[in-house]
RNA sequence: GGAGGAAUGCCCGAGCGGUUAAAGGGGGCAGACUGUAAAUCUGUUGGCUAUGCCUACGGUGGUUCAAAUCCACCUUCCUCCA
């Protein structure tokens, strides 16, 4: 296989499409150095590992001696993609932006080259727009074009409201990459609008229009809606090493492929061989130790993946508590506290309603003895570990005051 | 500019004067079973100084012994007409 095929079968590993594959193929025979654009919201700096599979994909690239172009959408940002839940959003100050922007790098430099990567904010051209420069942008552009978006469609054929400025959104996107001159520009398939924009305002700006590449959503841990902060239902690259790995072994066994596929950096053979050994009887949840180490190595070291897996067994295996169950005091006033409000102050509960609840339903235990008494009452000077359901640990000492 | 309609707990959604902390579903949480999986079954799902008290049906005021339910005004949203 020549140097270009491989590049080229490297890069459609696991993406969702390519448009188009020929241009991004003339591109490549070029041998220059790409620009990949990748646009982010600059209002969320927590990464989880829904958006490095669309970092994997930029890392491949920078292997391959191409540059990406880290947009952070400062002030794309202002309008907030139109879902149709969020309406406008407030403008983030300078320096949220280059707080937010400091947050992403440290985050994003745990898998990009940062010699190959430049930071760009769109703020910094369209700050500079007028109105005359806006209104132009946007006869570039039809309304029935605008309204073949998915999104916009539904909402506007079941009669959702859709805001003016909510169709500036993809305009910008679009015009950020005339900008940039972008020759590639990566998204998730939710975005496959938005990026073709961009290479109908390069053909209008006289540029070669970017080849889109999409990669696929990943799911959360819930396996059905797309991994996200406000659905609780991620994991953060820069969680510890114990709660990545718990939340990786929580994943179902079908789920655990998807995150194979899009996550791994097996190769397909490799993947190919775990599932047949599956299928001739290995239980998946070894699968799914290994995987989610390599997961934690990533992110962490070879050290962190081992120690989490030996902790693993020695947890549920072996009923074991964690090694690193938090730790806390708490000052009381009268000589003792109720369990309930023990509880809550130990943050193992939300409430002490929520306590009572899990008491009754026997999910509490101190030192691993169940709770079935809701007026217990804990003495001063006592320490003792409480846990509430199967994940929620704490060692809780007792101090008057 | 005109005419209608809607707003209920995390979400959807019933209720349309009293027995309503508010049906049902989804989601969440917990228990059982397991592999901290899935599926399944069961329970639970406002708060608190806790066998009682407080706060809740968009907001404010009113009618009533009693209001999510009736009235007035306000706010927000939707539909149709122009």
């Amino acid at each position: 296989m020549s140097a270009l095929n491989e590049a080229l079968s490297q890069i459609k590993q696991g993406t969702e499409e390519i448009l188009l594959e020929s241009e991004l193929r003339s591109r490549l025979e070029s041998g220059k150095s790409l620009r990949i654009k990748a646009g982010f919201d600059p209002t969320a700096p927590d990464l989880h590992l829904g958006h490095t599979v669309l970092l994997n994909k930029l890392r491949q690239f920078q292997k391959l001696g191409h540059t990406i172009l880290f947009l952070i959408g400062d002030f794309t940002g202002m309008i907030g993609d139109p879902t149709g839940k969020n309406i406008t959003r407030k403008p983030l100050s300078r320096e949220d932006v280059l707080e937010n922007a400091r947050t992403y790098q440290t985050q994003i430099y745990k898998i990009l080259d940062p010699d190959t990567t430049q930071i760009c904010f769109n703020s910094e051209w369209m700050n500079k727009m007028d109105a005359g420069g806006l209104i132009k942008l946007a006869a570039q552009h039809t309304v029935a074009r605008m309204l073949e978006r998915d999104d916009f469609n539904k909402r506007y054929t079941s009669g959702q409201p859709i805001a003016i400025h909510e169709f500036l959104y993809p305009l910008i996107q679009g015009y950020d990459s005339v900008e940039l001159k972008a020759d590639v520009e990566l998204g998730g398939t939710d975005q496959k609008f938005n990026l073709l924009v961009g290479r109908e305002l390069q053909k209008q700006a006289g540029q070669r229009p970017q080849v889109v590449l999409t990669m696929p959503i990943l799911e959360g841990l819930d396996g059905v809606q797309k991994m996200s902060k406000s659905l609780n239902n991620y994991i953060g690259i820069d969680e510890p090493p114990e709660q990545m790995f718990g939340k990786l072994m929580s994943i179902s066994d079908s789920l655990m492929w998807r995150y194979i596929d899009l996550l791994s950096f097996k190769t397909p053979a490799e993947i190919q061989e775990w599932k047949q050994s599956v299928e001739k009887g290995k239980n998946p949840r070894d699968i799914k130790v290994e995987f989610s180490q390599e997961i934690v190595e990533r992110f962490h070291s070879r050290a962190a993946a081992v120690r989490v897996y030996k902790d693993f067994v020695a947890r549920f295996k072996h009923g074991k508590l964690p090694e690193d169950l938090p730790e806390l005091v708490l000052t009381v006033k009268n000589g003792e506290i109720p369990i309930a409000n023990l509880l809550k102050q130990a943050n193992l509960t939300p409430s002490t309603s929520e306590a009572m609840r899990m008491i009754k339903q026997g999910a509490v235990r101190i030192d691993g003895e169940r709770v079935s008494d809701c007026s217990l009452k804990l003495p001063v000077a006592s320490s003792h570990v409480y846990q509430v359901g199967k994940r929620r640990f704490a060692r809780v000492m007792i101090k008057g005051n």
